[in-house]
DNA sequence: TCTGGGGTCCTAGGACCC
DNA sequence: TCTGGGGTCCTAGGACCC
């Protein structure tokens, strides 16, 4: 039985989040729209390939891309609506291979080989999970195909919009040596103007910087991986996605704050909020961080391990509190806040507190209980439940 | 034009231990 | 007195991705 030469897919959604808003209203269709942030301090988040030839681009602000596009429909995003559609797409991946790695909420790899006895041609696979989505779905699909992981993302880019496209084995230098190096995955702004300055602009140019001089600009990981990429050697298998290392909730104030009881009613809402999320998840974490961005944009973190992990809301505010004493952050102009709870393990496994802990943690267990029946804003702490007479300003797109 | 939110991974320095 | 070496853990910051 022969094998496939390429049986690496990657899938790519088409402006994954303004077809969503698209299925759901069709006016929308063959329009300028973009989805993003309605707020003062809002950025695109995807666009549709109408407002990408005025140049709008995802994490450009609002206001700038309203400037370049005249007549944009910007439109605010709906997660969970994206949620439960990606889980339609990924099922149909899954009713074809179950090899399938996902990568993000709108793409995929998947490794077809097993089912070469059902297809002629590695291209008819691509061709008939492009269509069972837009079928099944109602959504494009772009999809790559190569020998390799990295190939196959830059083949689904090239086959986009709506498109397949396959770098048959052989050729990946001849198609991947003439190309940006900004093109290459883990090239950001950074690196980019740090190989420029090489005087590298392509990445057959990449392809032929000493190994050592590559490694001192850009450390010795980013050289290893640079350097196998521009080769086109990339080994990495398709395999099943990894555990969450982490889960945060963050949000930028439409007007900056410096208020300390604001701060603390901001934090302590986003703890109860990961601290939700850890519930659903059924993980906890040992490490607590706060992000604190300053109204010039400067970002500091501040984290503490803790022995025992923390998930319930009550706990990781206790630690926060210490984390925004020693932040310095007194009388300074805030534009965000973040909390994260990282170094995640699996609930089940965490030895219960000890006993002066016991009350408040059943407390705590008895409000897991009731998000689970109820959801997560059936139970919030009562210092940031809404107060009768008092209006609250609420941050701009955080959600 | 004035810069989101949710993530992952890497690096570097200091503490601490042997 | 004026100074080791290596390993591991923790913290902070930064780059990158979608």
């Amino acid at each position: 039985m022969e094998q496939f030469a390429e049986p690496i897919l990657h899938v790519d959604m088409d402006s994954f989040f303004v077809e969503v808003e698209r299925l759901d209203d069709p006016s929308l269709i063959g329009k300028p729209v973009a989805v993003g942030g309605t707020g003062r301090r809002g950025v695109i988040a995807s666009a549709s390939y109408e407002a990408r030839s005025f140049g709008v681009r995802s994490a450009m602000p609002v206001g700038e891309a309203r400037r370049r596009c005249p007549g944009l429909i910007v439109v605010g995003s709906a997660h969970s609506r994206y949620g439960e559609v990606s889980r339609s797409v990924f099922e149909v991946m899954r009713s074809f291979t179950p090899i399938v790695e996902g990568i993000s909420i709108d793409e995929a790899f998947l490794d077809v080989s097993g089912l070469r006895r059902h297809y002629t041609s590695v291209e008819d696979i691509g061709t008939a999970i492009r269509h069972t989505i837009r079928d099944q779905v109602g959504i494009p699909a772009s999809v790559g195909i190569a020998s390799t992981k990295f190939m196959a993302k830059l083949a689904s880019k090239h086959a986009k919009p709506d498109g397949l496209f396959r770098v048959p084995t052989g050729t990946e230098l001849a198609f991947l040596h003439p190309l940006e190096v900004a093109e290459m995955w883990g090239v950001g702004e950074a690196t980019e103007r740090t190989l420029h300055d090489l005087g590298v602009r392509t990445i057959g140019d990449l392809a032929s910087v000493p190994f050592g001089l590559l490694e001192r600009r850009v450390g010795s990981a980013s050289a290893r991986h640079l350097a196998s990429l521009a080769r086109a050697e990339d080994p990495r298998p398709v395999e099943g996605g990894t555990p969450t290392r982490s889960i945060s909730s963050e949000g930028t104030f439409s007007v900056d704050i410096d208020d300390r009881d604001r701060i603390e009613r901001e934090v302590l809402r986003m703890c109860d909020q990961v601290a939700a999320r850890l519930a659903k998840a059924h993980v906890a974490g040992h490490t607590v961080t706060l992000k604190v961005r300053f109204s010039d944009f400067a970002t500091i973190t501040r984290s503490s391990r803790r022995k025992e992990a923390v998930s319930h809301t009550a706990e990781i505010w206790e630690t926060a509190k210490e984390l925004i004493d020693r932040a310095g952050i007194a009388g300074r102009a805030i534009r965000l806040l973040g909390i994260s709870v990282g170094d995640l393990v699996d609930a089940s496994a965490v030895r219960q507190l000890s006993f002066g802990h016991e009350r408040r943690n059943a407390a705590a267990e008895a409000v897991d209980e009731v998000r689970e029946r109820f959801g997560p804003g059936s139970v919030i702490p009562a210092r940031i439940a809404p107060q009768p007479g008092i209006e609250r300003t609420h941050p701009g797109d955080a959600s």
